[in-house]
DNA sequence: AAGCACACCTGCTAGC
DNA sequence: TGCTAGCAGGTGTGCT
C-alpha cells in the first residue's frame, strides 16, 4: 500500500498530534508485526516510558526519536495503517496487532490484515537501513546522474529497487514514468542526460504532488491517513488503474502490462 | 549485476 | 447464491 507519500502523510500528523507524548503502556498482541522480537517484554521496555520527540522517515520507513536515544521503526509493507484513538475505550479495528498507550489516554494503533507490516525499536544509527538508498525526495540531480550512470537495469526496476532510491513503489513509479514521458524497459544507463533530467524532475513533482494531496487511496481503501481518512491523489492518477481509459495527453488507450511480476500501466502513444 | 520465481498473509472481486 | 481463482500499494531470499 503505502508509498512515500501515504508515510509522509502519515509522518506530518504523527507530528502534529503526538510531538512529547509519553508512551504510558504498550500491548503487542500480534507476534509477526514485532518479529525481530523473540519475546515482546523487550519490545515494550524499550518504549513504555519514553517520550516521542522527532518524526522524520526516510523511503518508506517512518522514524520516531525518543527521549531514551531509541528510535521507533515502522514500515507497513503492504496493508499496514497507524492510526490514533482518543481514548481506550473506541473500538479497535480487526486485525489491531500492537497498540501504544499514552498518558493522557489516547491510543496509537497498528493495524496490519495482511502481517507484512512490522515494528522495533533501534539506535540512531539505524543498522537495519544500512543498504537503503537516498530518499527519493532528497536525491538532486547530479547524485540521480551518479546512480543511473553504470547501472544496465530497466527504469521500472530502477524506480522500484529502494538501494538506489527509496520511497517509490508500483503506483508511483508509474506515474513518474508516465510524467518522464518515457517507457518502463529504457536502460538506466542509455538514457540521454535531457531524459535523465525529465525522469529526476518527474520524481519531485509527482512525489510532491502526491503528498500535497495526501496520497493515493485506491478502492479497497487499504491506505488512510492517522484519522482514518482516505487520500485525494488517485483522482489524479494519470496511467495507474486506468487500464483501456484514455491518456490525457495524447489520447491513447492506457495499457496494462505485467513487469517485474506487478501490474505496469503506461501509455504507448506519449511514453518513448 | 540483473532478473526471475516464489514466499510471506488476508481480503476483496470477477467470473463461472 | 456460492465457490474459486486471481489479484493487491512491499520486500527478502535463492537461484540462474
Amino acid at each position: 500500500m503505502p508509498e512515500l507519500p501515504e508515510v509522509e502523510t502519515v509522518r506530518r500528523d504523527l507530528a502534529a498530534a503526538l510531538a512529547g507524548a509519553v508512551v504510558a503502556k504498550v500491548e503487542a498482541s500480534g507476534a509477526r508485526s514485532i518479529r525481530r522480537y523473540p519475546d515482546p517484554a523487550p519490545f515494550a521496555a524499550a518504549l513504555e516510558g519514553a517520550r516521542l520527540e522527532t518524526f522524520c522517515r526516510w523511503g518508506k520507513y517512518l522514524l520516531i526519536g525518543l527521549d531514551t536515544q531509541g528510535v521507533l521503526v515502522a514500515h507497513l509493507r503492504m496493508s499496514g495503517q497507524v492510526l490514533i484513538a482518543g481514548s481506550a475505550a473506541q473500538p479497535r479495528p480487526p486485525h489491531t496487532h500492537v497498540v501504544l498507550d499514552f498518558e493522557d489516554g489516547r491510543q496509537l494503533r497498528f493495524v496490519d490484515p495482511r502481517t507484512f507490516g512490522e515494528l522495533f525499536v533501534t539506535t540512531p544509527d539505524l543498522p537495519e537501513l544500512a543498504g537503503l538508498g537516498i530518499d527519493a525526495l532528497a536525491v538532486d540531480l547530479p547524485t540521480f546522474r551518479g546512480l543511473l550512470r553504470s547501472r544496465r537495469a530497466r527504469l521500472k526496476p530502477l524506480l522500484l529497487d529502494q538501494r538506489v532510491v527509496a520511497g517509490i513503489g508500483n503506483i508511483y513509479s508509474d506515474e513518474i514514468l508516465w510524467t518522464a514521458r518515457l517507457r518502463w524497459y529504457r536502460r538506466a544507463d542509455h538514457l540521454r542526460p535531457v531524459e535523465v533530467a525529465r525522469l529526476h524532475g518527474a520524481i519531485g513533482s509527482v512525489l510532491t504532488s502526491a503528498v500535497q494531496h495526501r496520497g493515493s487511496s485506491l478502492g479497497d481503501a487499504q491506505y488512510v491517513d492517522l484519522q482514518g481518512r482516505p487520500g485525494a491523489y488517485q483522482e489524479r492518477h494519470a496511467v495507474y488503474g486506468r487500464e483501456g481509459g484514455a491518456c490525457v495527453r495524447c489520447g491513447h488507450v492506457i495499457e496494462r502490462t505485467v513487469v517485474a511480476q506487478r501490474s505496469h500501466f503506461w501509455c504507448r502513444g506519449c511514453q518513448r
